[in-house]
RNA sequence: GGCGCCGUGGCCAAGUGGCUAAGGCGACGGAUUGCAAAUCCGUUAUCGGCGGUUCGAAUCCGCCCGGCGCCUCCA
């Protein structure tokens, strides 16, 4: 086994060029190699900032959050760009209908945004540009395309002309003359009507900015030329986004940049598949989904809340958790399409439970906190040297394997099974090695399971989970919740040291149909708490239930002993006629 | 109509020419446990259909069936 050596650049850059990535433009996987050697600049289009977000709008970010983290890990330095779109005609709708300055709705909305990555653990991004904050570098851009030939005004709108550019169309493989649109009602004053907008002429009471073309407001396509251009450079290495940003928004958008610059706008052009909300429900957000959810509303609409997780994203965290969230989406190689269902989310967050289980494993084997291991954060440092020990072998295996769907544009669905695979055999490790008893004294087994955690932990950690324990979504009433099963457990353990197993197994029972599981330990017992509906209230039920049972039997101890922990969770019981009641000061 | 994507075990999901078709959820059997839970071991698919190319295909080609996206705002 090898000390963790002191990663340096070299080191990790040799690994570093077996990255192949699938470009949407060429229509092919081909080795990353970066514009410039040892950088990667990734422009990630980010939202319209004018209603909250839904749990599509996370894809995305969730994914380039992981291929940042990995470039990082494998020696590059990363400069990562997501846009905020503030001002927008559906923004524009979104004030007039809500009373409110457009600027007030952009920033409620983008609020809403940044607390949705930060808890699906997004925060790898580095610069978050707004589209008002940009006005002088997109009117430089649309100035310098008039001045090129590529746009014209027209009386105060200003469009570029697609077919000055022989090359429009070929990212989302359309030709010129295939673009039958109606053109919107801007058609009258555009010269074909495949042309878009660079700028509109504001209308009355719109917002607007001061302009050589009068005053007005930029199209949606223009502000992210001028921004990965003022911030990342002509050529940049990634540009990336939903697969429905490709036509038009980054047609249009390689169409600009491409014209003024006469150089490629992005060596590799990367598109997360959409998220579907249902079998035939089309796209999250997309047009099937919003007709479905009229229908819904006009005949059941209570469970419009419910369904398809649209909207309500902050609910859904609730509910879920943010690395549940987060891991459900890895599951799936980034450019698949993601059937969303609550359940799904479930049933995957399932098997989390099997890496919170071994965490805690780590913990009583070794006494410090797996999210205290200090885990190599390149991939030259985590490499080890696993001799022919069995478990050390399969754990180099599997870091390989694992290494090696990430270098394949980004599988992060593959890469997944290598975590489960690592977990496995430190289970398998930690059973044979009889580590939580007479194994633990042996610095040589300790010492296999920890390089084991530790390669873990690297690997899990470029894909953004695990990085620190999960929040107990509790609140306060979870300390109270904690103390009554503690209380519990505790009567429980005295009845099965009693051989009272009658009652043991009546209290184990009663809590598991709570949503407590018990886990007897050699030493202790620990639980597991699924989060129900009442759950304080139906433990008590329990306590109180069997305090009655015990004085009637008149073991006193037992009753003693519920009334004192009771009382150090300021609860007090109040024995009625018609029973006990209980409650909390 | 134009341009695309997808169809792998009960469910989810890797695999895109050749070792025994990853992994997760679930189910079943076993070890372990006072009984459990957890953990470990084992069982659970020939890849939508048909035809073709090939020594060899889930993986390439054609047709068919089924599902979906973009072409209008959309991560």
């Amino acid at each position: 086994m090898s000390a963790t050596a002191p990663s340096t650049a070299a080191s990790a850059q040799s690994a570093a060029t077996t990255i192949s990535i699938y470009d949407t433009l060429t229509k092919q996987k081909r080795p990353f190699v970066p514009v410039t050697p040892g950088k990667v600049g990734i422009y990630l289009c980010g939202p319209t900032v004018y209603k909250e977000s839904h749990i599509g709008h996370m894809v995305g970010p969730v994914i380039f959050d992981c291929i940042k983290r990995y470039f990082t890990y494998s020696g590059y330095e990363v400069t990562w760009v997501v846009n905020i779109t503030d001002v927008d005609d559906k923004l524009i709708a979104e004030s007039v209908r809500r009373g409110l300055p457009m600027a007030d709705v952009a920033e409620e909305m983008t609020q809403d945004y940044l607390h949705n990555l930060a808890a699906f653990g997004v925060d790898q991004i580095d610069q978050m540009p707004r589209a008002t904050e940009t006005m002088d570098e997109i009117i430089e851009f649309i100035a310098a395309l008039i001045e090129q030939g590529f746009a014209y005004e027209s009386e105060g709108d200003v469009y570029f002309e697609t077919g000055k550019d022989p090359q429009y169309g070929k990212l989302s493989n359309r030709t010129t003359d295939s673009l039958q649109g109606e053109g919107g009602e801007a058609a009258q004053r555009k010269r074909s009507l495949g042309d878009f907008a660079l700028w509109k002429a504001a209308k009355e009471g719109q917002p607007s900015w001061d302009s050589p073309w009068g005053s007005g407001r930029p199209g949606w396509h223009i502000e992210c030329s001028a921004m990965s251009r003022a911030r990342l450079g002509e050529t940049f290495d990634i540009h990336g986004g939903g697969l429905d940003l490709l036509f038009p928004h980054h047609e249009n958008e390689v169409a600009q940049s491409e014209c003024r610059h006469g150089k490629p706008m992005a060596n590799f052009w990367m598109h997360n598949g959409l998220m579907r909300a249902g079998a035939s429900a089309g796209k999250l957000g997309g047009r099937a989904d919003r007709e479905q959810q009229q229908v819904e509303q006009a005949t059941v609409a209570t469970k419009i809340s419910r369904s398809g997780g649209a909207g309500g994203l902050a609910d859904l965290v609730a509910r879920q958790g943010g690395e549940r969230l987060r891991f459900f989406l890895l599951r799936t190689q980034y450019r698949s399409t993601i059937v969303f269902s609550e359940a799904e989310v479930e049933q995957s967050g399932a098997g989390l439970e099997t890496f919170y289980r071994l965490f805690k494993r780590y913990e009583r084997i070794t006494g410090e906190s797996y999210y205290d291991v200090d885990a190599p954060r390149f991939r030259g440092a985590g490499a080890f040297d696993p001799g022919d020990d069995d478990t050390l072998k399969s754990v180099a295996a599997h870091r390989q394997h694992f290494i090696e769907s990430m270098d394949d544009d980004f599988n992060t669905g593959a890469a997944v099974a290598d975590l489960f695979e690592i977990a496995r055999t430190l289970n398998r490790y930690a059973d044979q090695a009889d580590l939580e008893a007479s194994g633990k004294d042996d610095p040589a087994k300790l010492a296999v399971f920890k390089q084991g955690a530790r390669t873990l932990r690297e690997l899990s950690g470029t894909l953004g989970l695990f990085i620190r324990p999960i929040q107990s979504a509790g609140g306060e009433d979870q300390e109270t919740l904690e103390g009554v099963i503690g209380l519990l457990a505790s009567i429980r353990q005295d009845a099965r040291a009693a051989k009272n197993f009658e009652l043991g197994d009546a209290i184990r029972d009663q809590l598991q149909a709570a949503g407590v599981t018990l886990l007897d330990r050699p030493d202790a017992t620990e639980w597991e708490i699924q989060p129900t509906g009442n759950q304080l209230d139906a433990l008590m039920q329990l306590v109180i239930k069997i305090r009655a049972d015990a004085r009637a039997a008149k073991d006193f101890a037992i009753a003693d002993k519920i009334r004192d922990a009771l009382q150090s969770q300021s609860i007090t019981l109040e024995d009625r006629a018609g029973g006990t009641e209980w409650d909390k000061s």
